[in-house]
DNA sequence: ATTTTCGCATGACGCTGTATCGCAACAGTA
DNA sequence: TACTGTTGCGATACAGCGTCATGCGAAAAT
């Protein structure tokens, strides 16, 4: 009996862990949205099969979580500058950097508390970035209103993405010319403050538009810190 | 032949139209949230086989969209006041609740450019309410920015609602002592402004978080809407 | 009265997340 | 070395999903 009669012994199944398994997540995810990661696809790309997945999470959502914690890690600034106001902009601008990466991401943002270890260190870098500027509820108050501004937005630029790529056009053109509804409902006359915004309003760069809105929450939020802590 | 003997004709297929297929829709999604509805149900509930539903809807996210218009219906406030800071708190403030009272708009918002008309008749009150205060492009400016808060906000609200309901504690109880993980990630003393927070933080009521984080905004508005315009 | 048209229900397809079960390979023991 | 206990994996199964295609039966048109 040798080698060459003996049949190779049945390959040992591929060693796993919640790391591979969450790569494997994010990369179909990336390629094809979230819709395209089901647990069954998730296991065929690791040569496994889907209930070899239920040894490492229990529902699809944990996966979900896992995704997100992943992708948090990229959030996280190598060092903190030392003003708050810079710390909290490179967050915010690092958060929409990694949805545009992956833009399933936007799907998720704040649908869940973020209670994995870089999601929590994501909060804490957010934290400290105010930490003695005022007191703990001012602080929490701040970073609640600027994080809410930005998933907001982050959100709202990826739908729109979206639109423009699911017609082939700029929200401006498609608004103002080409999609037919809307052209239609502002022709109605019931819309003039929308009318006027779409045909008289410059098409702004998303990122532009983003960065300034931050200002201004940025802003707002300068003026509780400063002031006296009560 | 009596009419005894002639069996009654086969029930007329009651009348439907988008209006009834949506309030079922919402009343399921109501009861056992957005993934409570599919086609399916919504049909079943109307006495309908599910592809019936495809002369009035030709996929599943259009019934979405729909819900979602149906809903903004809700937030339009009777009449507009005159101030714009009131006219956009209250906007805020209705958007809030309608996603308080339809827990599942919060998985929604956001999510996909809102087109109907309830949709846009909620973006031309925004628009009109800061018509002419500033020239175009500053109101698209402050209404996105508006809006991205408190579309950020009210989502991470309604997530901390779901999170407290599924572990039945208070988000402060939960973090501050029961919450296993949470707990023995905050003694590891990587995240001490995190942890200040938790344990000196106070428990504030969600809805009065909300306005204050809406003042601050509503504050930086103030201040780029009274500033001559560019 | 006959034909055409249309709208609906039925059934089917491919896919989903997950529960259950049985086998096969390893570890530990006699 | 033989046996046994345990563990972990794969296969199978189930109920449900969104959606496509078929076909029938009633209303409308001729």
């Amino acid at each position: 009996m040798t080698v060459w009669d003996r049949p190779e012994p049945p390959a040992r199944p591929v060693a796993l862990d919640r790391e591979r398994i969450v790569a494997a997540a994010i990369a179909l995810a990336d390629e094809g949205g979230l819709e395209a990661v089901s647990l069954r696809k998730v296991a065929a790309r690791l040569n496994a099969g889907p209930m070899r997945l239920y040894g490492y999470i229990s529902t699809k959502e944990e996966l979900f979580d896992l995704m997100v914690d992943e992708v948090q890690a990229e959030i996280l600034p190598e060092e903190q500058p030392g003003d708050w106001r810079e710390a909290l902009r490179i967050l915010a601008h690092r958060t929409r950097q990694a949805a545009l990466r992956h833009e399933w991401l936007a799907d998720l943002l704040g649908g869940r508390p973020t209670l994995g270890p870089n999601g929590l260190a994501v909060t804490e870098a957010t934290l400290a970035a105010l930490d003695g500027l005022a007191d703990v509820d001012t602080v929490m108050r701040a970073v609640e209103t600027v994080s809410a501004y930005f998933t907001g937005a982050i959100r709202r630029e990826i739908a729109n993405l979206r639109a423009e790529r699911a017609t082939g056009l700029s929200k401006r053109d498609w608004q103002r010319a080409s999609g037919p509804h809307v052209t239609r409902m502002l022709a109605t006359g019931r819309f003039p403050a929308l009318a006027k915004a779409v045909y008289d309003g410059t098409d702004v760069d998303a990122e532009a538009s983003f960065a300034t809105g931050l200002d201004w929450v940025l802003d707002a939020v300068a003026v509780k810190i400063t002031r006296p802590p009560a």
